[in-house]
DNA sequence: AAATCGGGGGG
DNA sequence: CCCCCAGATTT
C-alpha cells in the first residue's frame, strides 16, 4: 500500500494548508486476496480442522456438486463411518453409496470408493502425495488434484473450480465460454501467474470463498470485493455478464413433413396456408405430419394413384429443421374435390400463377419428375 | 425453465 | 478435440 501526500500552503494565508492524500493500492492480486481472507475466510469448517488428504479429497468431492451448508451433516456422517481411506476402500459399495443417497451425482461416490480401494491396494493405504499419482485416481482431475494437495499438504498447485472460474474470468473481462478448451486454457494460464509461491493453501481457499460469497453468479457483491479496484468487469460495470455462457446451441429443433405433389397433367395442386404461422399465406403442397397420414388421405380419394416417394430433402429456417418426404400422387382425370376450406389453385407447369411460393415448395415444383411426360 | 458444477466417456 | 451426461439446487 502507497499513500502519496500532496501539500501546499496558501501564500495568502499562512494558517491554511490543503492537503490532498491519494491512496493507491498497489498490492499484489495475491497479497489483497490473501488479506481479504484472513479477516473474512472460513476456517474452522470440519475439512479445514485436522486437515490430511483423504478428509480434503472427501470434502472436495462432495463439494464439487453441493454448497457447503448441505455438505456438512453428510461429511459428517461419512467420516464417522469411514475415517480413513482405508475403511472407506473396505466398505461395501451400497455402505459407500447409502451414506450419498440424497447428494446426487452417484457416480463420484462410485468414484471415490474406486479410488479408495486403488489407494489401498497400490499405495499401502497411504494417500499419494505426488501430483501425477493423485491425478491419476478415478473422479479427481486437474482441478481437484491441485485442491487437494495444495489445502491439505501446501503443495504449489493451482485450482479452477467454478467459483474460479467465475472471478478471473470477471477480474480479467475474459472473453468466450470457459468450456472451450481455449478458454480454459487461459484461465489455467493466468491461475498460474496468479497463485503466489506463499500462502497457497490459503490463497486458494480464499479464491473459492470469494467466488462463493462474494463474485457470486447472479448479483455480486463488488463493493466487498479486494480486487475490484482492477477488475475489468466491474470497470465494464457488467461483472455479471462473465463468465460467457455456452453460446446458444441453436438446439434447432427437428420436424419432420410429407408434401403430397397430386399432378393432373401439367397442373399440381397448392393450397394456401393459414396468414398466421410458418409460411403464412403462401401456397404450398398440402402437408401431412407423416406417410400415414398422407396414405389415409388417398385412401379416400380412390380417384388417385399409388404415391411415389421422391427424393427428399432438409430446408432450415432460423429455428428448426424441416425434414421434406415428398410423394408425387398422379390422376388420370380431372381434379377431384381436394381439402376442404382452404383457397386452392391447380397450378400450371406452363403457365404459372402469380401466387407467394416458399422457397421449399419452388425447389419441388422444379424437381424434373414433374416435367416429365406421365410414367404410368 | 435454464444454468450450474468437475470429471468421465463416447464419437 | 468436441459434445453430452449426471441430478439436485439456484435463479
Amino acid at each position: 500500500m502507497l499513500r502519496f501526500a500532496l501539500g501546499s500552503t496558501l501564500w495568502s494565508d499562512p494558517g491554511i494548508h490543503f492537503y490532498l492524500v491519494i491512496t493507491v493500492n498497489t498490492d499484489s492480486f495475491a497479497k489483497r486476496v490473501l488479506d481479504w481472507y484472513q479477516i473474512h475466510g472460513r476456517k474452522t469448517l470440519p475439512w479445514q480442522l485436522n486437515k490430511t488428504p483423504y478428509r480434503v479429497w472427501v470434502s472436495e468431492i462432495m463439494l464439487q456438486q453441493t454448497q457447503v451448508k448441505t455438505v456438512i451433516p453428510y461429511y459428517q456422517r461419512f467420516m464417522a463411518s469411514f475415517p480413513d481411506v482405508v475403511s472407506l476402500a473396505d466398505a461395501d459399495s451400497d455402505q459407500v453409496l447409502h451414506h450419498w443417497t440424497g447428494l446426487g451425482y452417484y457416480a463420484r461416490a462410485r468414484n471415490l470408493h474406486q479410488a479408495a480401494r486403488v489407494i489401498r491396494d497400490h499405495y499401502q493405504g497411504r494417500f499419494p502425495e505426488r501430483f501425477e499419482e493423485v491425478l491419476g485416481l478415478p473422479g479427481i482431475g486437474r482441478s481437484t488434484a491441485g485442491a487437494v494437495l495444495s489445502l491439505s499438504l501446501g503443495q504449489h498447485h493451482g485450482i479452477l473450480d467454478g467459483n474460479v472460474k467465475r472471478v478471473l474470468a470477471r477480474w480479467l473481462a475474459l472473453e468466450g465460454w470457459p468450456g472451450k478448451k481455449e478458454v480454459e486454457n487461459r484461465l489455467w494460464e493466468r491461475v498460474d501467474q496468479l497463485t503466489p509461491q506463499q500462502g497457497v493453501a490459503q490463497y486458494n481457499q480464499a479464491m473459492m470463498d470469494l467466488g462463493a460469497t462474494i463474485c457470486t453468479r447472479s448479483r455480486p457483491r463488488c463493493e466487498l470485493c479486494p480486487v475490484q479496484a482492477d477488475c475489468r468487469a466491474h470497470a465494464l460495470g457488467t461483472p455479471t455478464a462473465y463468465p460467457h455462457g455456452k453460446p446458444k446451441t441453436t438446439k434447432i429443433p427437428e420436424k419432420q413433413s410429407c408434401f403430397l405433389l397430386l399432378k393432373h397433367r401439367q397442373q399440381l395442386l397448392l393450397v394456401q396456408r393459414p396468414p398466421q404461422g410458418l409460411w403464412g399465406g403462401l401456397y404450398c403442397f398440402p402437408e401431412f405430419r407423416d406417410e400415414v397420414e398422407l396414405r389415409a388421405w388417398l385412401v379416400r380419394h380412390p380417384e388417385a394413384g399409388e404415391p411415389k416417394p421422391l427424393p427428399g430433402f432438409r430446408h432450415t429456417f432460423s429455428h428448426f429443421h424441416l425434414d421434406i418426404s415428398p410423394f408425387l400422387v398422379e390422376l388420370d382425370h380431372q381434379p377431384l374435390e381436394v381439402m376442404a376450406g382452404d383457397e386452392r389453385l391447380w397450378y400450371n407447369l406452363q403457365q404459372p400463377a402469380s401466387v407467394g411460393l416458399a422457397a421449399a415448395t419452388k425447389k419441388l415444383l422444379a424437381y424434373p419428375q414433374l416435367h416429365t411426360e406421365r410414367t404410368l
